[in-house]
RNA sequence: AGGCCCGUAGCUCAGUUGGUCUAGAGCGCUUCCUUGACACGGAAGAGGUCGAUGGUUCGAAUCCAUUCGGGCCUACCA
């Protein structure tokens, strides 16, 4: 199929003159997802023997997990980022050889579905209580299979190199059967626990939230002074609070036992206005005498410090609202009113009744439903909470010791903070769309017992009642997602996957869900995983031979850079500032798109996504694309059965390792792109993707281009009589070169790169891929210092000779003779052997060799290892020459001045390393030497 | 309240442990060039002393302190 494509559209290569994204990256996408590329399934297990390829154990795994995407989700910028590094680095491991394993899935995302079924719902004028729960969770089920992919459908647009085989869903019933495993066993070891509690609750979500999903906004409120008549004295309590409607459920004052200004009050009671109640005044650490007036009203339903107060004192716990944050019988004559209408009504009636003593300006951070923007509602309910303590030392301990690194490192203070001063988690939500708590009720009122289990029991454990019901709350969403490392390599069951795969390689995420996710895999692994030993063979191939613990979920965090708009603001909708990664796609290409946030991802730092960056790597990419037709061009010109490494049956063997050097451009780009591929390497080993991508772009634009490309071209000769030896020689090396490069730039420009590699080989590549070539590693003896010092020169004349052509004005077509000084003879007679490329790329006509130095003569340049004459009559402007030559030497001796300030300096010698002050002194002699002859030059000029 | 990050050319950003940094790139700008890979191109240029101040050091864009400006996160002080 693929092949009768190259058949028509390659076999003259007959590529079109720019480089069109758009078919092409579709097409590929698609051809890697049909031919199963990315999956991958763990060699078996066991010692190698005659039946088992050594190689199959001894090979290196790498495994990295998704982190799945909401089903609600659409691709946003943050996530092309995450999966363009993801990406990068899976295709970089697999091409070194790796097992490598990149697990897909998605997130139900428990209160953001729900929502989104609801609104449609809302349009059908209904609401999920007229469906009923049964009815509703079909209704999101169909919603899911209808719109849920459409995230993934847009990963593929992205080349992600994923295992789709693998693809889970965190409702999906294996993982669902799992997810209850480990609440049952969390609850058997009594970390888990049900009670009323303060919980966050959002009351237009009618849940509980857990502390992570409040997000706090400054916003200016007030703080409002009420005074609490002394029962039995004529004397008054004020107390600050924030909001006066929860004053209905006052249960006591507390004052500070050390604020001398109470003491004669404590043990007496205030009358709490509007409910006429009495309540205590007691002496709690909640009343700081600092602020405010050093007493504070305590209403334990109604805030989490006032509860935990209350629990201290027992006192009663008066619930003044219901779930919709309407006021309840509890609140006298303000029942059946919204919490902020309550609050109205509570404010008039205490200022007409007196008790109201000041309003003052108060700025407070509110905290809001992170999914709706609703003002959340500390409210008192039954809840189940995680016990988290223990689970957090493990977590703490596996990130302390190394087991699990965070990079950048500064991350890892930031968690260890955070597990420090760690809250029990709440884990109930009152929604209908997630994994529900295994747990039933017994419905005889006299029992009400409840049991938790794996499977719904037949009656109540207790009183044998048979009237059982199981418990309505579901899952908080990350509850589930925070089991995905081992639930979907098939636990509770003990899977060859699991010992092949776990602990996972990497994890690369963002910031945002450090806590939410990050820090809750790291518990759960740690925890269930106790005592899991990853396959000996495999992890000492992979590198992880001293690493003592495999529970943790992963070795290696990545957290990777937040991208914001081009104004530098974090992308959001409600500012209309977002990017949609698809549209730029659509306009630069997958491959530009990614080089970009690739190009942009310096570690640590956030990415202020600009188009204009795009647009210059869809400029690369046309560049790429240029090349190759260049180099099919003169590919076509070899006599068919004599094409250098395109044949069939042999394929491009030779990669760059089979690279015949001559010629000293030969040298010098095999010593290049070998440093190249020893940087790239680096760089992607530690994450630095902008430096990895930005070391490949100047590679392949501005030394193989502008360079290589240009110097080759006189023996790409096949032309009657020409040699044709020497012409097939340099395309070989052409294509050997060629072939490196784009098995170098694979990872991050997968499409183009692929689709030139498949016509490097006319639809019979010798493998599937590019996807499943090496990658190209450094060969060291290939660093060739002489090379890349001559070539400097050589660079450095052409240019020179440019740029007085340009300062003479010589007519671009007008070749021209020049002399040149070199007096050094190794430098001469390199110019000599490659006085050709001289002649061409800088348009002479001819070299002349001279035997003194050319400073005098105007229209010449000198560097230390030369000067050159460009031989053309015509007035310079004096004027400009002088003030460009004194720009120069004033450069130049500022450069000696701060040399000789050193090299004068006794403490310099001694302390710095040798080849800094070896490096100083030489660069002195040549400043020296260019110092002497630009003076001649002034002196010649007449320059003032 | 605590913590973190950023402030380098007109714009967007690099600059790994302080020393070939006499600070780079892309876009933009100036001049020139349609030469059979590429005008999404080529050639030659102009342009910053690294927010400010002080310190450490033989040596600082790079380390420390203070300060100004921008952004982010975490927090149960009414």
């Amino acid at each position: 199929m693929l092949t009768a494509f190259y058949a028509l559209t390659f076999m003259a290569h007959d590529l079109p003159k720019s480089y069109e994204p758009g078919a092409i990256e579709t097409r590929w996408a698609d051809y890697w997802i049909e031919e199963k590329l990315f999956s991958v399934t763990a060699p078996p297990a066991g010692p190698p023997s005659e039946n088992r390829p050594t190689e199959r154990t001894t090979r290196p795994v790498f495994t990295l997990l998704l982190p799945p995407p909401n089903v609600t989700g659409r691709l946003h910028m943050g996530h092309m980022l995450n999966q363009t590094q993801m990406d990068i680095i899976v295709r970089w491991h697999r091409m070194r050889g790796f097992i490598t394993l990149w697990l897909p899935g998605t997130d139900h995302a428990g209160i953001a579905t729900q929502m989104m079924v609801e609104r449609q719902l809302a349009k059908e004028g209904k609401k999920r209580r007229d469906l009923g729960r049964e009815k509703f969770v079909e209704r999101v089920w169909e919603w899911k299979r209808e719109y849920g992919g459409a995230i993934l459908d847009q990963m593929k647009r992205l080349g992600a190199s994923v295992d789709w085989d693998r693809e889970y869903f965190t409702m999906d019933d294996n993982l669902s059967h799992a997810v209850r495993e480990v609440f049952v066993r969390l609850y058997e070891e009594g970390l888990i626990y049900r009670g009323k509690y303060i919980v966050n609750w959002c009351p237009r979500c009618e849940t509980a939230i857990s502390d992570l999903e409040v997000k706090h906004e400054d916003v200016a409120g007030k703080l409002w002074e009420i005074r609490y008549p002394v029962i039995g004295s004529s004397e008054f309590i004020t107390v600050a609070t924030t909001r006066p409607e929860t004053m209905l459920g006052d249960t006591a004052i507390a004052v500070n036992a050390k604020d001398e200004r109470y003491t004669h009050l404590h043990g007496k009671y205030v009358l709490l206005p509007l409910m006429k109640r009495e309540i205590p005044i007691i002496t709690d650490e909640l009343a700081q005498p600092e602020f405010g007036t050093g007493a504070v009203k305590v209403t334990p339903a109604h805030d989490p410090n006032d509860f935990q107060a209350g629990l201290r004192h027992d006192l009663p716990q008066i619930d003044v609202m219901d779930e919709h944050a309407h006021m309840n019988q509890n609140a006298g004559v303000y029942a059946g009113l919204d919490r902020f209408e309550a609050r109205k009504r509570v404010l008039a009636d205490l200022q007409e009744q007196g008790f109201l003593v000041a309003e003052k300006d108060y700025a407070l951070a509110l905290g809001k439903c992170d999914r709706c923007g609703t003002v959340v509602e500390p409210r008192l309910s039954e809840q189940w909470f995680i016990k988290i303590a223990p689970l957090a030392e493990r977590a703490k301990e596996a990130v302390e010791s190394g087991e699990i690194t965070i990079v950048p490192d500064n991350y890892q203070t930031i968690y260890l903070n955070w597990m420090n001063n760690i809250h029990d988690w709440c884990v109930s939500r009152q929604l209908w769309w997630g994994h529900r708590i295994p747990a039933w009720t017994c419905g005889t009122e006299a029992c009400g017992e409840v049991t938790v289990a794996r499977e719904a029991p037949q009656k109540c454990p207790r009183c044998g009642s048979a009237k059982l019901e199981q418990v309505s709350d579901v899952l908080d969403t990350w509850f589930s997602s925070g089991l995905l490392p081992f639930t979907t390599l098939g636990w509770p069951e003990k899977t060859r996957d699991q010992a092949v795969f776990y602990p996972t390689t990497l994890l690369i995420t963002a910031y945002e869900i450090l806590f939410f996710w990050v820090a809750r895999m790291i518990m759960f692994g740690c925890h269930f995983m106790q005592g899991h030993e990853q396959d000996p063979a495999i992890k000492k191939a992979s590198g992880w031979g001293d690493k003592q613990n495999d529970s943790v979920p992963f070795r290696e965090v990545y957290i990777h850079a937040l991208v914001r708009d081009a104004e530098r603001q974090k992308m959001s909708k409600t500012k209309g500032n977002v990017v949609d990664p698809l549209e730029v796609i659509e306009r630069f290409g997958t491959d530009a798109t990614r080089f970009t946030l690739a190009a942009m991802a310096a570690p640590g730092t956030d990415i202020a996504f600009n188009e204009s960056r795009t647009d210059g790597y869809r400029a690369f990419a046309n560049k790429i694309w240029n090349a190759a037709r260049f180099m099919f061009m003169n590919v076509d010109r070899v006599e068919p059965g004599l094409r250098p490494g395109l044949t069939a049956e042999g394929g491009c063997q030779m990669g760059v390792a089979g690279f015949l050097t001559s010629t000293l451009e030969d040298r010098w780009i095999l010593s290049r792109f070998n440093r190249v591929a020893a940087d790239v390497n680096d760089a992607l080993a530690t994450y630095r993707f902008h430096e990895a991508a930005n070391r490949i772009y100047d590679f392949f634009w501005g030394e193989f281009c502008d360079w290589y490309l240009e110097l080759i071209k006189p023996r790409l000769n096949f032309d009657e009589g020409a040699d044709k030896t020497a012409a097939r020689a340099a395309c070989a090396n052409l294509v050997a070169l060629f072939d490196g490069a784009l098995r170098l730039l694979h990872p991050v420009m997968p499409f183009i790169t692929e689709e030139i590699w498949q016509a490097m080989y006319e639809g019979r590549p010798p493998l599937k891929s590019i996807a499943l070539a090496s990658y190209p590693q450094a060969d060291k003896k290939q660093f060739n210092l002489a090379a890349e010092a001559e070539m400097a020169i050589l660079q450095d004349l052409i240019v020179s000779v440019r740029n007085l052509r340009a300062e003479l004005k010589v007519e671009p077509k007008v070749k021209v003779p020049i002399e040149v000084f070199a007096h050094e003879p190794e430098i001469r007679t390199m110019i000599e052997h490659n006085r050709g490329a001289v002649e061409r790329l800088a348009s002479v006509e001819k070299i002349m060799f001279v035997e003194s130095s050319l400073t005098k003569l105007p229209g010449a340049r000198s560097t230390a290892r030369f000067d050159v004459h460009v031989i053309f009559e015509r007035k310079i402007d004096v004027a400009a020459e002088c003030e460009r030559l004194k720009k120069e030497l004033e450069k130049i001796e500022k450069g000696i001045a701060s040399g000789q300030k050193q090299l004068g300096n006794e403490q310099f010698l001694a302390k710095a390393p040798a080849n800094v002050v070896e490096n100083l002194r030489k660069q002195q002699q040549e400043l020296a030497v260019l110092q002497e002859k630009t003076r001649s030059k002034l002196n010649e000029l007449g320059c003032q």
